[in-house]
DNA sequence: ATGCAACCATAGCCGATATCTATGGCTTAT
DNA sequence: ATAAGCCATAGATATCGGCTATGGTTGCAT
């Protein structure tokens, strides 16, 4: 059965007359008449009687009139549905942030994203690296927005910013009274870091790694937050990413945050989805804004 | 758009495969893909999306999905509306017969109708015969069963059975005495006859022409009971068709049935109906059941 | 009654397109 | 590293929808 002969019948049904049909469906009357009789020919039942001066439907016809009717009908839903997203930048995009990024990236970016991307619908998660690659690989996600490099597989990846460390120490400790902290000032402090899985735990064991500066063998934070409370509790201290650092989550009740020295240590943001993702348009657009928001805050 | 690429699209949105679905839809696994790409490019949004190892669908595929089942659904429905019905000698037929036929005719018929038609649904209709004829015309019934002969424009007629009239005369009559009635004889008697628009009244007209019988000034009945009350009455005689004096119908009640000598005169009831119309296999096994029925009596 | 106009069906041809096989490119698994 | 799985592409072919021209009825008008 082929919709263009439903649409014939239908139309031939409506007007009563091969001749005006046709012309209504814009093709010469002999082919509307063809695909009429291939169509009553498939059905194996006969719809439009022809009599001499006006076409009727027999009671076949009668009872499949409807049926054809909301046929098409919901064939232009589906056109109209399509047509109506076709924009790319509409929808709802699923993004997954890591916990070190999310809370303190998406205060910056949510005011130009809905005035930039208006029609998106974001529906935001938040995954350490591995869930959200896993996630993102088997389709549950479309776009992550985490700490690079990860191992691509399938995947495509492109940088967005970069986040420098600070080091964050009790009031009370010598290095708060520094100008800047240089990274082998930390040898022989006490190391707090996060919890297993946190890619920011494995980043600050990196930029520690050459030093001696020993891991607390006691106390595995499982927030920045908490993690920032044990450091002014004078437990140790720890890196913090930069932006996780910025209006409220400053210095203050018992805690210093110092900028490291140069060569400043950092990590690369970026975004990262499926290279066969449908989405890309709006995704390189949420990475733009991405961009150039960090770019203005530099400044 | 093409059923046949929803259909493409439902079962590689079933299977999440490529090969697997243009196996299920008897197809190459080129075409299907073209045709998905296809379908993708009329909608102008991207319906699936080609991972390595399976595809998915997108946001857009997702919401198509449902309605692109329910219209294959559809369409199924019909195919399966029309194939059940195909049988010619099922599904309504509408059917009118005249008055002075339709009452007499039924009850020989029905039994014998509901055994070998027994799919039909017949809708009876009592017109007469130039209304009966209308209708057939405008498509309102399918099939007239009525005296012939009719004008025949854009109708067919196909004779079914000849029907002799009979005279119907008051008990105390001189006729009611005779062993057969001559048409000759009714020369004198005061001919009772149905109203204008029954053809039977015609029909009874010209039997009688060539005789001086009178018709009555008052009375013109308005069916063949009335008729037949007014004969008993002592008002006159009249016709009758053979048909409406069997049974239950016959002499009694103050009035006698006689037959006619020869030459008999007699009517032809015959079946009409468009020579467009699509039920003339069922029209043809209607014809055929009475045709069998009225033989079966003359015996 | 005869010719004409309206109207659907048929015939024959053509171009679009759905389909096929063969093959290429990419990814993943062994 | 090699092979296997999988979708896309390329090119050839067949099917089918489309057109024009024309035929056959029917109904209408002169």
């Amino acid at each position: 059965m082929n919709l263009r002969d439903l649409r014939y019948f239908v139309t031939l049904a409506d007007t009563g007359h091969f001749g005006k049909a046709a012309e209504r469906c814009f093709v010469s009357q002999p082919t509307l008449s063809a695909q009429i009789k291939k169509l009553e020919n498939y059905l194996g039942v006969q719809l439009i009687e022809r009599q001499p001066r006006r076409v009727a439907l027999t009671e076949m016809g009668t009872k499949i009139l409807p049926l054809a009717r909301r046929m098409l009908q919901e064939s232009d839903e589906i056109v109209a549905l399509a047509r109506n997203e076709h924009d790319p930048l509409s929808g709802k995009l699923k993004v997954a942030l890591i916990p070190t990024i999310g809370p303190y990236l998406l205060p910056l970016l949510m005011r130009k994203l809905r005035r930039k991307l208006p029609r998106l619908k974001l529906m935001l998660y938040e995954y350490q690296t591995q869930p959200l690659l896993d996630k993102l690989r088997a389709g549950d996600i479309e776009l992550g927005i985490l700490a690079l490099p990860v191992p691509l597989d399938g995947l495509e990846a492109r940088a967005l910013y970069r986040e420098p460390f600070t080091v964050a120490v009790p009031n009370n400790s010598d290095l708060a009274k520094k100008a800047n902290v240089k990274v082998e000032d930390l040898s022989g402090e006490t190391l707090l870091l996060l919890e297993d899985g946190h890619c920011l735990r494995d980043q600050a064991l990196d930029v520690c790694g050459r030093i001696e500066a020993r891991e607390s063998e006691d106390y595995r934070a499982t927030s920045l937050e908490t993690l920032r409370q044990m450091v002014a509790a004078g437990l140790g201290v720890t890196l913090l990413p930069e932006l996780a650092t910025r209006g409220p989550f400053g210095s203050g009740q018992g805690l210093t945050v110092k900028q490291f020295a140069r060569p400043v240590p950092a990590r690369t943001v970026g975004a990262v989805w499926r290279k066969s993702s449908a989405r890309t348009e709006a995704i390189n657009a949420i990475s733009a804004v991405i961009e150039t928001t960090m770019k203005e805050i530099k400044k």
